[in-house]
DNA sequence: CGAAATATTGAAGTTATTCAACTGGAGTGG
DNA sequence: CCACTCCAGTTGAATAACTTCAATATTTCG
């Protein structure tokens, strides 16, 4: 598998903003005061353990948007939780294009690529000025050894990655307007589970970067944007989107067909 | 993400031959003499710690060509290393379609799908007569504390899985030659990687499944396979396939096009 | 404000799908 | 052992879906 793909080390930089790579570390990176402490590695950790927790993570880091957090082939020493803000991961396939991943928000795990090698396999980027919480995944290994919430909670948090590909997976059998709306649909739950609006949201990636996520052409996004909006499953200005129907859009993905 | 999916429990058994599902287990399952070894859980451990290894192993189980190892929405109990045979996993989407997820071969871990949740999230179906061993997930669990490479080498195996799903992302981006194209260089390695030719092997599933995995119509995967052998990349007959120059393979896949 | 990036929309072109007919093996039963 | 059936696979022609190319509009950001 590994050899088919070529994970080159992502070189050009005409990107948005210029990323100079910064660290910031914030005073006193604590679990048991973070408000995604439930989704993120804690989990259902009982307050007696939690101290311990606290000791994961070793600082902080600010990633303005259209920095890197991460490269392919950089050196995996640690996972990120997602404190705030949004990312995409992405490979650079064989014939150089590249391909977007997956989508990252707050409550979510990133660099679980890497686990298991000697670099991460992926890029990270920033797709809004972001914080994450560096977590070194020797110490995470440690600590679940002694927690076993914490160890539970991080096996959920990968096993959580791989259900994220099998999302991916089941769009292969889709139309285009199905991707789409399973795309929409996947969006609202997470934002609502992290306590946002579920029918009303900001996208940050261009259409682009979602039709390059779904298997489409950011012309064929746009278009079911407008067939959507025509139709009145949902609203959409720009970046702004609101599901006006989402049952009519669960409804699309029940839509059998032959295939 | 969850609600998206649902994950239907698998109701009709028009499938190969009668669905029994029999216990066989065959006496004293034992990593450390096993020849998966290198590339299942026990890894690189040292032998000293092997024989703690050799307690994961509950019992091992037949499981014949056309049987379900495990069934979406089964309680999750434990993981499987495949010890021989062939799989295919799959979920039963919304519209009411089989998504073919993955195919495992020897050495492969399967119910990973499960990890972190009640129930299993996906179908476990034999392509071929196999033997797994029943690994219970809590024993895993324990286990890795105590034995590091262990852990280490799970933590590998939950990142396979993930990069697995890497691979079908890197698909979206390719037109239908570069699916099989990947498909067959993927399945090469894999062979290889278990000590089987690399460049002759015989096909475990049909091209419906092929295609349902990639994406596309059996109809279109046939054709590719008869247009490669047209251009003399490749030798099909039925399921048994012969790759005449894999490199030719590979350089198909680093065809920059636009999209 | 102006340039560059992002998004929309139309028309033409391509790719893969659908429908359909046919071939070839594997397995079954006489 | 052979005929028969069923399923998997192949192939062709027509069609549909999505992409490509291109022109225009809108927004964002320095």
């Amino acid at each position: 598998m590994e050899a088919v793909l070529c994970y080159a080390p992502y070189i050009a930089q005409p990107l948005r903003s210029t990323p100079v790579l910064r660290d910031v570390s914030c005073p006193a990176p604590q679990c048991s005061i973070c408000n995604q402490r439930a989704l993120c590695l804690p989990g259902m950790t009982e307050d007696t353990a939690i101290g311990r927790v606290d000791r994961l993570v070793s600082a902080r880091r600010r990633i303005k948007r259209g920095e890197m957090l991460y490269r392919a082939g950089e050196p995996f020493k640690s996972v990120y939780a997602v404190r705030s803000g949004f990312f995409k991961t992405f490979a650079i396939t064989d014939d150089g294009r590249e391909q977007v991943t997956a989508f990252h928000m707050g409550g979510e795990m990133m660099g679980m690529d890497g686990v298991g090698g000697e670099h991460y396999r992926l890029h990270a980027l920033a797709l809004e000025d972001s914080e994450v919480c560096i977590v070194p995944f020797a110490r995470l290994e440690e600590l679940s050894c002694e927690v076993r919430s914490l160890q539970h909670q991080f096996h959920r948090l990968m096993s959580q990655e791989i259900v994220r590909g099998q999302f991916v997976m089941l769009l292969a059998g889709m139309r285009a307007e199905q991707r789409v709306a399973a795309f929409l649909l996947n969006l609202s739950q997470r934002f609502a589970a992290r306590g946002y609006a579920a029918n009303e949201f900001n996208l940050r990636m261009t259409r682009e970067e979602i039709g390059n996520y779904l298997g489409l052409t950011l012309e064929t996004v746009s278009r079911i944007f407008s067939r959507f909006q025509d139709s009145s499953h949902i609203e959409v200005q720009q970046k702004h989107v609101r599901l006006l129907d989402p049952g009519s859009l669960k409804k699309l993905l029940q839509q059998a067909q032959a295939a």
